[in-house]
DNA sequence: GTAACTGCAAAATATTTGCATCCTT
DNA sequence: AAGGATGCAAATATTTTGCAGTTAC
């Protein structure tokens, strides 16, 4: 990663912060600037081994929780009982999450992403029914894995 | 619930678990009766209630797993990082699981159920992305509670 | 009789809470 | 200076594993 970027992904992290009303300290734009340096979601755990031995689990729990309620990230939730975060686009606000888009887990690399181009679709529920918030996630295989071949 | 129903519910445990090359045990017979009794999705916590103090609960955890292997009981993920259980149609078998309907929780009561009649919709993915299985989950207010009159 | 299932104990893992201290504003 | 954030300790909850005894067929 150039040291152009690296600028940026700070500016990016401190924005994202005073936005939101944050106070800017050493965990939360450790666990911000993660996020934005790739493209996955990432898990509890993930997080907390790229963060290395900095930050106490604790903090991560807390700071997630956080970024949730002021959604900066999103949950994807996934059938292995182990939920996902994801950046949110900017269209969210606090207590008012606005991720239309689906997502996809790799059945392949096990890599969990959103797919912010593909909006999820109507949903014609029976009648007596109110929808809110639809999740779509999709199982299947990746860009990047179906265009290798095959191991 | 009636005798006649009481003995089609034996019935049907029963016949679910020769179908499935399963050995007709204790444990097994209940868990599948607590999900024939009811029409929504259980978490594993709810059945180790619902079955009382009758099962230690590694045998909950291996049942479960047990059912979901053989096609008898699907996951439904949600975000508040508790999944549940329901009970899949015939469709399904060992290895092959073929649930296409979407998946519900009412906000209000909190429930979780699928919408058996409500199929997943096609979801066009972007050139080189391939779909096995499409998870939706929507998220709203059910008939009933939708039905009654605001507290 | 034999393979499979269960219960118990215990380990491993994950999550939450209280509180004293430190940091951001 | 004051409120909020963090680290640490510990409580609590969840899930997995090994093994010995029991059960279904």
């Amino acid at each position: 990663m150039s040291k152009k970027t690296v600028k940026l992904i700070a500016n990016q992290v401190e924005a994202l912060l005073k936005r939101n009303n944050l106070s800017i300290t050493g965990s939360r734009k450790k666990i911000l600037q993660i996020f934005l340096e790739q493209t996955g979601a990432l898990a509890h755990v993930n997080i907390e081994k790229k963060a290395g031995e900095k930050f106490d689990r604790v903090t991560v729990y807390r700071t997630l929780q956080t970024f949730v309620d002021k959604g900066i990230i999103h949950i994807i939730p996934t059938a292995d009982n182990s939920i996902r975060y994801a950046l949110c686009k900017d269209e969210c606000s606090e207590g008012h999450h606005q991720d239309h888009h689906i997502h996809f887990v790799c059945n392949n690399c096990s890599k969990t992403f959103c797919l912010d181009d593909v909006v999820t679709p109507e949903i014609k529920l029976p009648a007596g029914y109110s929808a809110g918030h639809v999740e779509v996630v999709v199982e299947g295989i990746c860009k990047k894995c179906g265009s290798q071949s095959p191991k």
